[in-house]
DNA sequence: TCTGGGGTCCTAGGACCC
DNA sequence: TCTGGGGTCCTAGGACCC
């Protein structure tokens, strides 16, 4: 059991590794010191900001919000295309770099990690969360932001009390200076839905949160109020884990411009599946469910599922399934995004053709695995199915992170 | 507010079984 | 069948995170 839990939080993450890659070019500029963000390409309607600078901040440009609205909000600001291959590499290299400090390293997300130590006092926790931050700015040339605790959940509040470029501790006996006078939205895991209904009830800060009614909570917001009122109260008993097996894969996209005719929809959800297969043998697991999301021009959104009943990793046998799914609910509105996932997974171990199974479905596996080491070797569209040829359909879409991090737990 | 893309977990309702 | 109740599985949607 590790006594001293640090959570680590790279600063405006996206836009300090853009700046770190830049500086290696040897571009004059630093996107930190104006007012920038990282953002989609507007043309092909992905324009949301997805990390914005501190000058950015200060035109209360928030993460999430369209460009358009935010160019209205500061006219001169500089957009800069995402590059998430660089992001991956940064975040890999912070991690092995953590890793040479204790072997307890849990990843939270592309650029949040918790660390754990045993046996450390407190102020040799602190001491040294000063020594780790100030050696990753030195050594990477990016500022982070240390919160020093006794579980994840304080370390990740103290995390955010100040920043950048700060280490700030909430213990036990802090939590009622530190943080019970914030606003509750603020606390983990306290979103927009909540926070109205928080306001509704007459709770505006985390310290009302703590000392609310508890059954009123588990009343009304089940589970979810029993996890806040505990995290308001500082209480987390979860431990440092290794990376959770992978529950579901899958991909989507914002189109172009709306589609409404079914040839197309269905070059479009093949090129997800694509990916999505590709990922699913990648990380060697096999599905069940496969899944399909339609959201329409007006941002209706609906999804359809269904359980076969037999495991599969094979991109034809993906397709054909959620292929029927779209064409048994699609009503024939203008489609705005596509998305396919897969679920309940197991690992591939030993492969058993199903009588439900397509007799086919050896030789499509075997076509599949030859596929994958061809766009290892050459490249993702190196090799394209048929149907995309002369289209301006892309024939893989979605985005492959190309490393193990696991994506966010709800519980810590 | 002309609003991306990757996930996890929880819940409510219905089908089906005994 | 105008009848009870508990359990499981499945599905769709919604909340949250970065």
């Amino acid at each position: 059991m590790s006594n001293i839990v640090m959570h680590i939080d790279v600063n405006s993450a996206f836009l300090a590794w853009t700046a770190a890659y830049e500086e290696q070019l040897g571009r004059e500029r630093d996107i930190r010191e104006v007012p920038a963000v990282i953002g989609g390409n507007e043309e092909n309607r992905h324009g949301i900001v997805l990390a914005r600078s501190i000058p950015a901040k200060k035109y209360k440009i928030q993460t999430g919000m369209s460009l358009m609205e935010a160019r209205q909000l500061c006219p001169n600001l500089l957009v800069v295309p995402p590059n998430y291959q660089v992001y991956v590499r940064a975040s890999k290299a912070l991690r092995e770099y953590l890793n040479t400090y204790t072997p307890i390293v849990e990843v939270f997300s592309i650029d949040e990690c918790f660390i754990g130590f045993t046996d450390l006092s407190r102020d040799e926790g602190v001491k040294l969360a000063h020594k780790i931050k100030d050696s990753i700015k030195e050594k990477f040339g990016y500022t982070v932001n240390i919160g020093v605790s006794t579980n994840k959940l304080l370390a990740k509040m103290a995390g955010d009390l100040e920043k950048p470029d700060k280490c700030h501790t909430c213990f036990s006996e802090e939590i009622e200076e530190k943080l019970w006078p914030l606003p509750v939205e603020e606390l983990f895991m306290v979103g927009r839905k909540t926070k109205h209904k928080l306001n509704r009830w007459g709770i505006y800060t985390i310290g009302d949160l703590a000392r609310a009614d508890y059954r009123l909570l588990h009343r009304f917001l089940g589970a979810h109020g029993r996890m806040i009122y505990a995290y308001a109260n500082g209480i987390d008993s979860s431990t440092f884990q290794p990376a959770p097996p992978m529950k579901s894969v899958g991909n989507s996209s914002t189109l172009k411009y709306d589609v409404t005719d079914r040839d197309t929809a269905h070059a479009i959800i093949l090129s997800l599946v694509e990916m999505t297969a590709w990922r699913l043998r990648e990380g060697e697991m096999m599905c069940k469910v496969v899944r399909v999301g339609i959201k329409d021009k007006d941002f209706n959104y609906i999804s359809r599922q269904k359980k076969l009943p037999y495991f599969t990793d094979c991109t034809k046998d993906i397709y054909k399934n959620i292929r029927d799914l779209f064409d048994k609910h699609w009503d024939g509105r203008p489609i705005r995004q596509l998305g396919v996932s897969v679920a309940d997974l197991e690992r591939t171990q030993f492969k058993q053709l199903s009588m439900f199974q397509d007799r086919n479905m050896l030789n499509n596996e075997k076509l599949d695995k030859v596929i994958d080491s061809i766009r290892e070797k050459y490249g993702d569209t190196s090799i394209i199915r048929g149907v995309f040829a002369n289209r301006d359909i892309s024939p893989i879409l979605g985005g492959y992170p190309d490393d193990e991090y696991p994506g966010m737990t709800s519980i810590l």
